[in-house]
RNA sequence: GGGUCGGUAGCUCAGUCGGUAGAGCAGCGCCCUUUUAAGGCGUUGGUCGUGGGUUCGAGCCCCACCCGACCCA
């Protein structure tokens, strides 16, 4: 195998190879023809109230499998757990009763998978066990697992060896446990309003929908440039256009940015679009989404998150952007809050980078982001976004500076973002050109002017809603976890020096 | 990109002032038929992240680089 070449052929794996040959010389090494019949939690479970008398009085017989976590010989008798999916179960073996296989089993190794049948009993400590009758190898481990008390504490191995990770905490695979039960959880609440969930391009020659340096590829048949998408939204406001009325996707999308505890260049977003309602009925459904998952997910609505309390069940606080601009930054007054000149002001004592041609709104958003963001803990809706910032929202019709969209901010992050769709194709098409505009005066974040959406548009879009929600942050919150790194299971790494 | 901290045996970690690289677990050998981080006796195992430098002598001091964690931009 190519990873062997000039690996870390060391002595223990030499000596576990060692094993393989002779085991080979006298045995199918890799057998599957082994099956169970029982889990290890399943028996703990329905066992529980089962002591030793009763188990002695109504044998059980059981087969069980698994990697074997943990092994004591003792002279002529051994302890041994294996683990399987669903939890660990113990066997003991005497020499008494697997005769030759007893003298196999010492020379087995922790990180083997066995095979073992036998009867339920109690140790004299009460533990339930298996007294082994066969038993069998099933797979060699050619490597040593971690420490058994300590495990793999090393979060860079922890991330780069996830399988072993997965083999030795369980903290871990309870994390990707739960983000399994939220992403079912997720569609299950969606189907239920009637929502359809779809797929849509990851490649797309045009990438759009939000505002981010793409991956670019290339197809060759085609000798098209083609770019992993940002966001899948342009494409779902085309089945809303086709009539799908409720329609949303869970899946990843890509972006070309830095690498850091709240960011992965590959994260999961649910994306969904919903015909004849606007985004105060949007603000309506997150709420009630974060209410279920947490009782799903945690049982309550109180949630621990890094040390700090959330409770859920509160009304979400919502406060427009400018609210938000002045609360954190008392110097600046209303009245001035759309000037460029004042803003550039506040912006240079805040040490914030602007361009030449950043406008009111973005200023706005800059200083929002540098002065507010990260201070809005409990779970906030920032409102009234504006235009200049909201590319595919709708023009409020009270102030056209402003946008029908709104931002959720929870433990201190973005963690949704929602609006009213801009079905206007003729706006559309205006708020793309002064996108290309941005992005030809150096923006390489700007939007790209996509002809076949306004096309879409123009057929007629209804009147709709849309939200975007960072899976992976929601993840992060239910579970507890610091990192983005914490809840992928494959999380993007420098390659290996 | 900047700062701080870290990288020593398969795993978890010590390593004092610059003076022969250590422990526990795992492994190997022996003893042990109800263990719970079992126990007893013995024992193997090192590119001290990489490359330079200073020094009689570097895990330790200096420089550069690689990888990671955290904070900041």
């Amino acid at each position: 195998m190519a990873d062997d070449a000039g690996d870390d052929e060391n002595r223990l794996i030499a000596e576990r190879r060692a094993k393989l040959a002779a085991w080979r010389e006298r045995a199918v090494a890799f057998p599957n023809d082994f099956r169970r019949d029982a889990l290890a939690a399943q028996l703990l479970t329905t066992y529980t109230d089962r002591d030793a008398a009763w188990l002695e009085t109504y044998p059980v017989q059981v087969r069980v499998g698994g990697r074997m976590m943990f092994k004591r010989v003792m002279g002529k008798a051994s302890f041994a757990k294996i683990a399987d999916r669903s939890g660990q179960i113990q066997l003991f073996l005497q020499e008494s009763t697997l005769g030759a296989a007893y003298e196999e089993f010492k020379g087995y190794d922790v990180g083997d998978f066995l095979g073992a049948e036998g009867s339920l009993f109690r140790t004299r400590t009460g533990e339930l066990s298996v007294r082994v009758e066969r038993l069998r190898l099933l797979a060699k481990s050619l490597r040593p697992l971690p420490d058994k008390w300590h495990g793999l504490a090393d979060t860079e191995l922890r991330y780069r060896l996830r399988y072993v990770d997965l083999v030795m905490n369980q903290a871990s695979r309870e994390v990707f446990r739960t983000r399994t039960r939220l992403m079912r959880y997720l569609r299950d609440y969606l189907d239920a309003l009637d929502f359809m969930e779809v797929e849509t391009p990851m490649m797309q020659p045009i990438p759009g929908g939000a505002a981010a340096r793409p991956f670019k590829t290339h197809h060759n048949a085609l000798d098209l440039d083609m770019y992993l998408r940002i966001a899948p939204e342009l494409y779902l406001k085309r089945l809303i256009v086709g009539g799908l009325e409720r329609v949303y996707e869970i899946n990843r999308n890509f972006r070309n940015e830095g690498l850091s505890t709240q960011h992965n260049p590959e994260f999961t977003m649910l994306e969904l679009y919903w015909a004849y309602t606007d985004y105060n009925e949007l603000m309506e459904l997150i709420e009630r989404l974060l209410h279920g998952l947490a009782d799903s997910l945690l049982g309550s609505r109180r949630v621990s998150y890094q040390g700090r309390e959330y409770d859920l069940a509160k009304p979400f606080r919502r406060v427009t952007v400018e609210q938000a601009i002045l609360d954190h930054n008392p110097v600046l007054e209303r009245a001035h809050l759309r000037d460029v000149p004042y803003l550039r002001a506040a912006c240079e004592r805040l040490g914030i980078a602007y361009r030449e041609s950043d406008g009111a709104g973005k200023l706005q958003i800059e200083i929002f982001e540098k002065t507010a963001e990260h201070t809005l803990f409990d779970p906030t809706f920032v409102h009234a976004y504006p235009t200049e910032v909201s590319p595919l929202s709708r023009t409020n019709d009270a102030d056209p500076f402003l946008t029908d969209r709104f931002e959720l901010f929870l433990a201190g992050r973005e963690l949704a973002n929602g609006f009213s769709e801009l079905n206007d194709p003729e706006d559309q098409a205006e708020r793309f050109r002064a996108q290309v505009a941005r992005k030809e005066s150096g923006d390489d974040e700007a939007m790209h002017y996509d002809a076949d959406y306004i096309r879409a548009l123009e057929y007629g879009m209804p009147p709709t809603a849309g939200l975007g929600l960072g899976v992976d942050r929601l993840v992060m919150f239910f579970t507890d976890s610091a990192s983005i790194r914490d809840v992928l299971l494959f999380p993007q790494l420098r390659p290996e020096g």
